[in-house]
DNA sequence: AGATAATAGTTCGCATGCGAAATATTTTGC
DNA sequence: GCAAAATATTTCGCATGCGAACTATTATCT
């Protein structure tokens, strides 16, 4: 494989998760959400009084990130940031009133978003799934070796 | 597929996106430079006065990103900018001197970050390629249909 | 217990990344 | 040939995204 491919596949990468990330951006939008504050939205219904660190490791973002997402999230009345009674260091996320009354109003916009995602075969996305650990593993294996 | 599988594809793009662009930025900061400048070097020594909109095609990226990026680049002296004779509207890219010495200096950079990428096999490198473009049409076909 | 190390979050500086609005130029319609 | 539409790029506002530096708190080591 030559750079040229390896370049090709960096750039496939980077636009299927370019055309993801619009998807969402566009359904959000329906509730004056962002991508992200949509997905944020969903983590927090599923673990309630979860840690920052641990919403960041669940959406796959560095700490400062997420940091930032919560904080606008705190700032628009969807989440209650207090800290950890255990844990005077750490943060506990909650959704606030709003936050939950607006989760529920976006299911259908979450059903209808995925749609069209639902047609691609249980084959491929394990065909994906493997290939998609396989490139990962690689590129971390390289990362560490500089 | 349910929702929470599509969040985890959506997830497992993003980071293996970010893996791929931690590999290029730590390759492109032995240079002084960022993954994407790393990027924009090769294709500007590929297609000598390009336009910056076919630029953008080539990167996957919008005008107003790109456009960024090389005002970045100008400034560092790597790229001459001029107004397109034929066309004043556009402007024409070049790589400056600085900028042409700089691609010969990343050639083995650029190899020894393939190296550990090569590995993929030629049967997983076509799959891969495959069901990106499922998915990617996928992923359009849900943008279009709002 | 007190110094030291480790951990949790936030803030900062920088570079993407987008769409919308603005500017300059060219093309099109009549 | 001139008004209107289309096109190329830049600028703006906003939201990611990272690592490094900083603050506050807790854990560890002796």
């Amino acid at each position: 494989m030559g750079e040229q491919q390896i370049l090709e596949i960096f750039q496939s990468y980077r636009e299927v998760h370019q055309a993801f990330f619009q998807l969402m951006t566009k359904a959000a939008s329906k509730h004056k959400l962002t991508a992200l504050q949509f997905v944020v939205l969903k983590v927090l219904k599923e673990y309630p009084e979860i840690r920052l660190s641990d919403l960041a490791e669940q959406v796959k973002l560095g700490n400062s990130t997420t940091s930032g997402i919560v904080d606008r999230m705190v700032k628009a009345g969807l989440v209650d940031r207090e800290r950890t009674e255990t844990d005077r260091r750490a943060m506990t996320l909650t959704l606030s009133e709003k936050g939950a009354a607006l989760w529920r109003e976006t299911e259908a916009t979450r059903l209808h978003m995925m749609r069209s995602l639902l047609e691609l075969p249980e084959e491929d996305q394990r065909e994906l799934h493997r290939i998609q650990q396989k490139v990962l593993h690689l590129l971390r294996k390289s990362r560490e070796e500089g």
